[in-house]
DNA sequence: ACGTAGCCTG
DNA sequence: CAGGCTACGT
């Protein structure tokens, strides 16, 4: 290329890259370089990189230097994060005492004189000025600058408050006692609504045609796209098609299909499970109509009590009750959905009551709803679990264990049911069940609550079917198969896997408690486990996790273990192509640069999302399917990111066992690593100068909490459904990139074209050790169904 | 020639 | 997120 051109291509796009060596990220990943540990390197880079930044160890003489700092300049007055913990604190305990009058205003600006001077007026209108997040400014009282506070943090509950509280302690007033109950009581109607509505919610049984009783939208529930049919069941089949032909069209549809060799094994296969599935389909509507039947108790019940209820005092009451309505709509209630379930009770209740009564009449019952409610739970419970149990024997038969594990814990607590159509409340930051994870280090334990939520919420999606369908083909999947180009990639994972960027001696190993014990996934290898454990099942992906890769898997392995992994390699694919359909990308499935049988093979895709469901893989993809990416890899590729951000080819390789690797498909997933960086960076870039708009003078005043503004972003990009807990070590990383481009830009750097290269250099070195559970091919899969 | 990183754009 | 592009390394 002519100079001149190359002269005006570096001008024009300002290439960042120009002049980069490569051997700098060779040089990083060179074992030797690589050695250091995650923290040794970490600290090292930044003694390197930044002269002055101090380790984040000392938070005392940090808070103290700040203090100084502080008392030093008056522009630092904006800088109100030392007293924010307290500040919240006071906060919440006053709130607590004293149901959050504007007292604890008061008292956390008395308080806040001994850590600073908190401004919070000047803070918001400061921290947001060149934000585009608006609601980072809500706080209508001591608004704790939402970034400085958060991003600057340390993991406290400040930005509890500060993301979720904002009109709530203005809002608190005396009827707060009564309100709370009345959440509670509402909160607890909610969840029964919801058991009974999601367990009448079989797109197999349609509402009778005069049962106003059921919004069979199927559009609230996410768990609909494990149902086979109701992926079939498009509107238009909807209307009064008898159960009968709505199954004889599934059939035909899918049966033009079957192509292979081994289709006839298959295909009586599937007619048993189709037999099956009729049966299960029978005592389903059984329990349909148990169901309803228990439904209408509820309302003859509730609409008794409500009745009585408008008799004595609906006046003043119901006043007020619509304003609770309000409140518990916008502040406190909007996590789990709960207002929605609330309307749709209402929509429920119309067949006997006119509309406009409904809306007081739910309100309030205080001490007789509570009575209501558990009486209604017991009973509910009892019924759910009766049902429960009924499926499982129904399902037993040739593999029983997968169900029993998934359910059983449902129906015992009812608080947990109530996330089975919208498990993952939006607000899960600060505030939520998640909460803060206030332990931002300590506990390698998951948060349990918030993981058996969010198993529960699986519940429907982990319908035993793919382990059953697993075991099954892969009992009958014929060994005639193509040698496809999937066996070398079952590459040897154990030594030293020159691929393996980081030949690094063990960064501190790294806690990813939420995609859990990977000893135990280990150990559960390929025979159907029985799926009785408290974890967080669908992190874990199913129950095929035990990867020849795995050293420990391998005395599980049946002595055909190649032809397993094989087979475990298509039929992992099939899984996660049955999961791609209900997501809207298409991803490369239709990109012009495939080759053609990876077209055709987008083709079988779109056919088998729309065939197929959880329980019902197609024969037909089960031995030509080896490749495509799915969404829900690429969800797994971003939660990889935690842990590596420069993945090498290799390691990719490994870490997605089920994907037949070929250019395109190691392309994109180096691109997608690609893009990820380019988030990343892009948010580091913008926080650091946001920090810098904001008065921030040193870098070691930045740091990186769960709470912090820039880690949320972070985390809603990578992990979207926040079902992964973020390592630690992540944050550490983020904290350091944070502060090379706080640096950089500082100096000055951010002139050069090629200013972040060197940053790039640092943080490539900063990559951790992947957990095992990420080879597991479907670890991240479940979490598709949740955003 | 090929693979990869990064930038830019849509 | 994917494509297109350039630069660079092997």
């Amino acid at each position: 290329m002519p100079d001149h051109d190359l002269l005006s291509a570096q001008t024009k796009r300002r290439r960042v890259d120009i002049g980069v060596k490569r051997s700098i990220y060779s040089h990083a990943r060179d074992p030797a370089d690589a050695m250091n540990p995650p923290h040794a390197s970490e600290h090292e880079a930044e003694r390197a990189m930044v002269g002055h930044v101090t380790n984040g160890d000392s938070d005392k003489s940090n808070v103290l230097r700040k203090l100084l700092k502080r008392a030093n300049s008056y522009e630092d007055a904006l800088m109100p994060f030392p007293g924010a913990t307290i500040i919240s604190q006071l906060l919440k305990s006053n709130m607590a005492k004293n149901g959050g009058s504007d007292s604890g205003f008061q008292g956390s600006g008395a308080l806040s004189s001994g850590g600073s001077e908190i401004q919070g007026e000047d803070g918001c209108s400061n921290s947001s000025r060149d934000r585009d997040s608006p609601s980072s400014c809500l706080s209508p009282g001591p608004a704790l600058p939402p970034v400085s506070s958060s991003a600057f943090g340390r993991p406290t509950p400040a930005s509890l408050l500060n993301s979720h509280a904002p009109s709530q302690p203005l809002a608190l007033s005396s009827f707060d006692l009564d309100r709370l109950s009345d959440e509670h009581l509402r909160a607890k109607r909610a969840r029964v609504e919801n058991i009974i509505r999601g367990m009448s919610h079989s797109p197999l049984v349609r509402p009778s045609p005069g049962d106003p009783s059921r919004d069979d939208s199927g559009a609230e529930h996410r768990g609909d796209s494990h149902h086979s049919s109701s992926l079939l069941g498009s509107p238009g089949s909807r209307g009064g098609v008898s159960v009968e032909v709505y199954r004889e069209n599934k059939r035909k549809q899918r049966l033009p299909q079957q192509q292979h060799s081994f289709t006839q094994l298959v295909c009586s296969r599937q007619e048993q499970r189709q037999e099956e599935r009729r049966q299960l389909r029978l005592q389903l509507e059984d329990m349909q109509k148990q169901l309803r039947q228990l439904q209408e108790k509820f309302y003859q019940i509730y609409d008794s009590e409500t009745e009585e209820d408008d008799d004595t005092g609906e006046g003043a009451e119901r006043g007020a009750d619509r304003e609770e309505d309000g409140n518990i709509s916008e502040d406190s209630i909007r996590s789990d959905g709960l207002e929605d379930r609330h309307r749709e009770s209402h929509r429920d209740r119309s067949r006997h009551d006119d509309l406009s009564e409904l809306d007081p009449g739910l309100g309030e019952v205080p001490g007789r709803g509570r009575h209501l409610a558990e009486t209604l739970k017991q009973e509910l419970n009892c019924a759910v679990s009766q049902v429960v149990d009924t499926v499982v024997k129904g399902f037993s038969s040739p593999k029983q264990s997968a169900l029993q594990g998934c359910h059983s814990s449902t129906p015992a607590d009812p608080s947990s049911s109530n996330s089975s159509s919208s498990c993952p409340p939006p607000s899960r930051f600060g505030g939520g069940p998640l909460g803060l994870s206030l332990n931002s280090d300590s506990s390698p334990t998951p948060n349990f609550h918030s993981s058996t939520q969010r198993l529960h919420c699986f519940g429907d999606v982990l319908v035993p079917s793919p382990l059953d369908s697993f075991s099954g083909l892969s009992r009958l999947t014929v060994p005639t198969n193509d040698q496809t180009e999937a066996l070398p990639l079952v590459v040897r994972k154990s030594g030293g896997p020159e691929g393996n960027e980081h030949g690094l001696p063990p960064p501190p190993p790294p806690h990813h408690p939420s995609l859990h014990p990977s000893p135990l996934t280990a150990s559960l290898g390929f025979s159907p486990p029985s799926f009785r454990h408290p974890f967080p099942l669908p992190l874990m992906g199913y129950p095929f996790q035990g990867y020849p890769h795995g050293p420990k898997d391998h005395h599980r392995v049946s002595p055909d273990s190649l032809d397993m992994s094989r087979e475990t390699l298509s039929l992992r694919t099939k899984m996660n192509l049955g999961l791609s359909h209900h997501q809207h990308h298409q991803h490369r499935q239709s990109s012009p640069h495939q080759h053609p049988d990876a077209l055709s093979l987008s083709l079988i895709k779109s056919e088998c999302g729309d065939l197929q469901d959880m329980s019902d893989i197609s024969p037909y993809s089960s031995s030509t399917i080896q490749e495509g990416l799915s969404p829900n890899h690429l969800k797994k590729a971003k939660l990889m990111f935690f842990y590596t951000r420069y993945p090498s080819s290799n390691m990719l390789k490994m870490f997605f066992g089920d994907v037949k690797f070929n250019r395109c498909i190691t392309s994109q997933l180096i691109k997608w690593f690609s893009n990820f960086r380019e988030f990343y960076y892009i948010q580091m870039e913008k926080f650091a100068r946001q920090a810098i708009n904001e008065g921030v003078t040193s870098a070691d005043e930045l740091s990186v909490s769960r709470d912090a503004e820039l880690f949320r972003a972070l985390n809603m990009h990578y992990n979207k459904a926040n079902d992964f807990e973020v390592p630690e070590r992540f944050l550490e990383v983020a904290q350091v990139t944070l502060r090379e481009f706080f640096n950089a830009i500082v100096a000055g750097k951010d002139a050069d074209p090629s200013w972040k290269k060197a940053i790039y250099k640092v943080i490539c070195k900063l990559d951790s050790e992947v957990p095992e559970v990420f080879k597991s091919p479907t670890a991240s899969r479940n979490c598709s169904t949740t955003d």
